[in-house]
RNA sequence: GCGCCGAUAGUGUAGCGGUUAUCACUAGGCGUUGCCAACGCCUAAACUCGGGUUCGAUUCCCGAUCGGCGCACCA
């Protein structure tokens, strides 16, 4: 068995990660999170709020799942999402039909899919690979399509993204955010894409967790006010030059920026956010690298994207995170659709003084000599230049084809100073978008190692103690009532400070550490004798497998330290060599 | 979607056209002054589903589902 099938074994067995639906023959692109992987999940998010909602003062919204048509009209997703498939009569392979036909039509996505079959059949195009006659075309729509109420009203698809849920609040949000920029919103929830071959367990799924941040910024100020906490961190990046030569490149973010390799600090701000809270969840930082788009890869709006990539066995290199500058792109497409005016007025630090001319027609000498023309007779005048009008001749027009001639004195106008406070703006969006069951794969993947200990493989799943579903372990030393009943009162202490304690005390106690190593519990406490006689415990450590007396009024204590990262085993009581009884 | 391969207790497996489907680990119970999957006794647990061939199918054939790989797809 090779790691990746260790994992997924484990995983599954473990209650980590279920294949959905079992019972009723399952579906592919579905999973359940069990007892253990619904807990990692969850703690897994806490830390991303910890580090995108509440370090950074970004607001936290929930939009439904289910979206009207105009969303995605307006987005792209129902034209851009959706393909035109054929497939061969005679052996059944299953084309894109535009492709076909690239070399007959320049742009075949302009084409209904009948007017593509049309073309299909005019040109005889058969199948590519035996000859035989394609099938009609049909649509085939990443998106899961439902109605909305009763009858065919109303069209709904699954959101195939969160993302949308931001920028259709963005009026309501900005006037949250009292009118001004920057501001950001997030959303943690379930996304679906109905995937045509789903593959590889979490890794592609039809129905998944995304956290996404849609962060708007000025778009002339792409500074940020943070970056200096973060200029100095190292990290890999594999920029467009670093693919050419086949070899990441390690730099501070200060340097990524003043070289121009990261489009500028506002992006390379949320770049370094993404680096630390994937680190801060357990991916190992020697198979994690930020790689860059390619020109070609990237969307035609987005002005740079930095996809964090981690290295599985087997997978090879997998995206769980992009961050990407969007641009004005889709405030711009929601205004445009939605008829709504999405911009910001931004104010200027000091009102800016500027002359302008202000033209005055009059109209009640107008209004009779041109009647319905009239209207369109003031705004010409309105639309000419001072010198125009200072020249004191007779004004010519062309009104609707016809040429006429007006009087200067039917028009007044005087220069007026007015004060500009400042402009309307389209902010541009940073968008940090993550794929949390990847990631938690990811952890699962990284955290995984298989050790010799005295000939016997020990399987231990190393979480860090902030991801951990079980964080302590409860283990009298065997099940009897002298040493379980201290054990069940340690179990409600921890319990009652908050930690996530298991007790156990089915088999042998190596056996319950082995138990415990295998789901990443990074500590066991075990009542024993001298618990009775003098009242200590044993806490004992996942990683080194080390032990520590303590005593039994601290244990509490100090596991709070020990999980907070405070405290190492070996400083916190006097440590025991575990002798092996043969 | 297409092609190739596969599917037996929780896990990994053996096996057969016909008795009670093999083994190990795991899991549950009891015992054990016991400290890194210790030991003893006991217990539970499986032929993916549908159709066909056959007196009889877990076994052979077809299909479905799920999984792995390749192709295609991957905003």
């Amino acid at each position: 068995m090779d790691k990746n099938e260790l994992v997924n074994e484990l995983a599954r067995r473990r209650g980590f990660l279920w294949p959905a639906f079992e019972l009723y023959g399952g579906a592919a692109g579905f999973y359940d999170y069990g007892p253990l992987g619904a807990p990692l999940k969850r703690r897994i998010e806490d830390i991303w709020r910890q580090y995108f909602v509440i370090s950074e003062g970004f607001a936290e919204i929930e939009a439904p799942t289910i979206g009207v048509e105009g969303i995605y009209q307006a987005s792209g997703h129902l034209s851009g999402f959706s393909d035109p498939l054929t497939s061969c009569k005679e052996c059944k392979e299953v084309y894109r039909a535009d492709h076909l036909i690239k070399h007959i039509i320049e742009v075949p996505d302009a084409l209904s899919n009948d007017e593509i079959y049309k073309c299909i059949q005019e040109n005889e195009i058969g199948c590519p690979e035996c000859g035989g006659e394609l099938s009609s075309v049909y649509e085939f729509n990443l998106m899961f399509k439902t109605m909305i109420g009763p009858g065919n009203k109303m069209t709904g698809y699954l959101r195939p993204e969160t993302a949308q849920g931001m920028f259709i609040n963005f009026p309501r949000l900005l006037r949250y955010f009292r009118d001004s920029l920057p501001f950001a919103a997030v959303q943690i929830g379930k996304s679906f894409r109905n995937e045509i071959s789903p593959r590889q367990g979490v890794i592609r799924l039809r129905e998944f967790t995304q956290a996404e941040a849609e962060i708007f910024i000025d778009p002339r100020d792409k500074s940020h006010p943070r970056f200096a906490e973060v200029a100095d961190i190292k990290m890999k990046f594999y920029s467009q030059a670093a693919q050419e030569r086949g070899e990441a490149e390690e730099m501070t973010f200060g340097e990524a920026v003043e070289r121009g390799i990261v489009a500028h600090q506002a992006l390379a701000y949320y770049v370094a956010r993404t680096y630390q809270f994937l680190l801060a969840v357990g991916v190992a930082p020697d198979k994690l690298r930020f790689r860059q788009h390619k020109v070609d890869e990237m969307a035609h709006y987005a002005a740079d994207c930095w996809d964090a990539e981690v290295f599985l066995d087997r997978l090879g290199w997998i995206e769980i995170v992009g961050v990407a500058d969007r641009t004005d792109f889709d405030l711009k497409a929601h205004a445009q659709a939605s008829k709504v005016n999405l911009s910001v007025f931004v104010h200027y630090d000091q009102p800016v003084k500027r002359s302008k001319m202000v033209v005055k027609p009059d109209f009640k000498a107008l209004g009779p000599r041109f009647k319905a023309k009239a209207k369109a007779v003031g705004e010409a005048l309105k639309a000419l230049s001072p010198e125009e009008l200072k020249s004191g001749e007779m004004i010519r027009l062309t009104i609707e084809g016809e040429t006429i001639e007006i009087e200067p004195a039917l028009v007044s106008f005087e220069s007026v100073e007015e004060e500009i406070r400042g402009e309307e703006v389209i902010p541009h969006v940073i968008e940090p978008s993550f794929g949390i069951d990847r990631i938690i794969y990811t952890v699962l993947d990284h955290s995984f190692y298989a050790d010799e200990v005295d000939g016997e493989t020990r399987a231990v799943l190393r979480f860090l103690p902030a991801v951990a579903p079980i964080e302590v372990a409860v283990l009298p030393l065997m099940d009897r009532k002298e040493l379980s009943d201290p054990a069940k009162a340690i179990l409600q202490e921890l319990r009652t400070r908050g930690m996530r304690v298991d007790y156990d005390t089915s088999g042998s106690i190596g056996r319950r550490y082995r138990r415990n190593d295998e789901i990443g519990t990074p500590f066991a406490v075990t009542v024993d004798y001298d618990t009775l006689e003098q009242g200590t415990v044993t806490i004992r450590d996942r990683d080194s497998m080390q032990q520590v007396k303590v005593p039994r009024w601290q244990v509490a204590d100090k596991l709070t330290a020990m999980l907070g990262g405070l405290l190492k085993i070996q400083d916190a009581g006097d440590l025991v060599m575990p002798g092996k009884k043969e």
